[in-house]
DNA sequence: TGTACATCAGTGAACGCGCGTTCACTGATGTAC
DNA sequence: TGTACATCAGTGAACGCGCGTTCACTGATGTAC
């Protein structure tokens, strides 16, 4: 049981060919979500969760990486929007780096298989997403707002630190969130304290704050 | 070329069926160090690599999953080995500290196939090293290490933390390790600063010193 | 209103590949008598 | 000094598996006349 998928499967009517489209993403979704080992996804795992065969991908996509890259432009965008939607009510620019950076936190402890397919490094390059980070839309959602946000924070009166050292402090601040969750979510057995003060400490050690006043604003979300 | 390897080989005399052991281990060595995915490593791929047909590694080892443990702990115990004496002519914590740490970002860098595999969470389950940080032996010197080293240089006057804090603390600095290294391996693509300015950067905030006197070190090395 | 036809949305069988694992075997070398 | 035998260190062929990909096909449905 469990690997029983529905075998019958009526064909879709003449135009809705895009039906089997959006349960292909939907599946390969799931599958890259749930399995242990996300990178080892096959084109026939996906027609099988679907209850299609094999060869009937092909009418949809030119491979199984087009699909699998669909799939991790949507969880990309996703976390991105998601940490917008953190930031957006935030009063001050610690609020808003708190927020932003608790949801990238939260969405990768919550969503194991998509964060390590994403950011994990581990899909072979012809399924990976070309990342850009830094400079193109995508990287520009989530690095680019983290080294803004945090520059916002630890701007003094009117000094902004020089570029590069903004760039250096945002670096570094993704580098610990990312080693937080992709160890939290790879070593549950160690005895780990509450996440969100983990968070808080992260935070207040790259924003200079005391940790207290970090873990303040995340409660109160 | 490159895939051709010596397809004659002189079967070892009686005595010494450990020289194939020996060899089996230093072919699976050198594919978990330079495969692009080292978590694909086949029992046939190391039977190629060494000239041999796949039947015989069953005679040295029940399984790959066996031979690659081996080679893991290898890597481990020499990692370890490599941060205690990066520490052994430490002056002071901090100097303990640098060394130590630097010892590990350096050695992850210059080894990503193996450090991915040792701690990327990558190998299926069968395949991993059962890390148990935090408590054994292997844990204690890598691990337990880092948190010792670190609770010493926080230490002011006699004073010290909790051992909950000190394990958080701890926790933290090497999330923030493992994240440098792995985003630092996996995204080359970026303008990374120079190494030993993160580990600088990463070890100033974590420690509550001053980047500068940390660089100061790591220089010195 | 009927019917030939084109199109759409897939199917099903087959291919060649590399894989882990098994099994009977081989051939050199040491040892007992 | 000779020879039968045991052991060691592997070999080679075969198995069944899941995989990506191809190719000719099928059968329902809409459309043109």
């Amino acid at each position: 049981m469990g690997g029983e998928e529905a075998p019958r499967r009526r064909r879709n009517p003449r135009g809705q060919g895009q039906v089997l489209r959006a349960e292909l993403v939907a599946a390969a979704a799931h599958l890259l979500a749930t399995l242990d080992q996300p990178e080892t996804l096959t084109l026939r795992q996906v027609a099988r969760e679907v209850g299609v065969a094999p060869a009937s991908i092909y009418s949809h996509f030119p491979d199984l990486g087009s699909l699998v890259r669909h799939v991790l432009r949507l969880r990309y965008a996703e976390l991105a929007r998601l940490m917008d939607e953190a930031a957006a009510p935030a009063a001050d620019p610690l609020d808003d780096l708190a927020g932003r950076c608790a949801a990238y936190v939260r969405w990768g402890v919550e969503h194991p298989g998509e964060y390590r397919t994403l950011f994990g490094g581990r899909m072979p390059a012809d399924l990976a997403l070309p990342q850009d980070h830094g400079a193109g839309d995508a990287g520009e959602a989530l690095l680019g707002s983290v080294i803004a946000s945090l520059a916002a924070v630890r701007q003094h009166g009117g000094e902004q630190p020089a570029p590069a050292r903004q760039w250096q402090d945002g670096l570094l601040l993704w580098t610990a969130l990312h080693g937080l969750v992709v160890l939290y979510n790879d070593h549950g057995e160690l005895p780990w304290p509450p996440l969100d003060a983990l968070i808080a400490d992260v935070l207040g050690l790259h924003a200079g704050r005391p940790a207290e006043e970090v873990a303040a604003r995340l409660a109160a979300r």
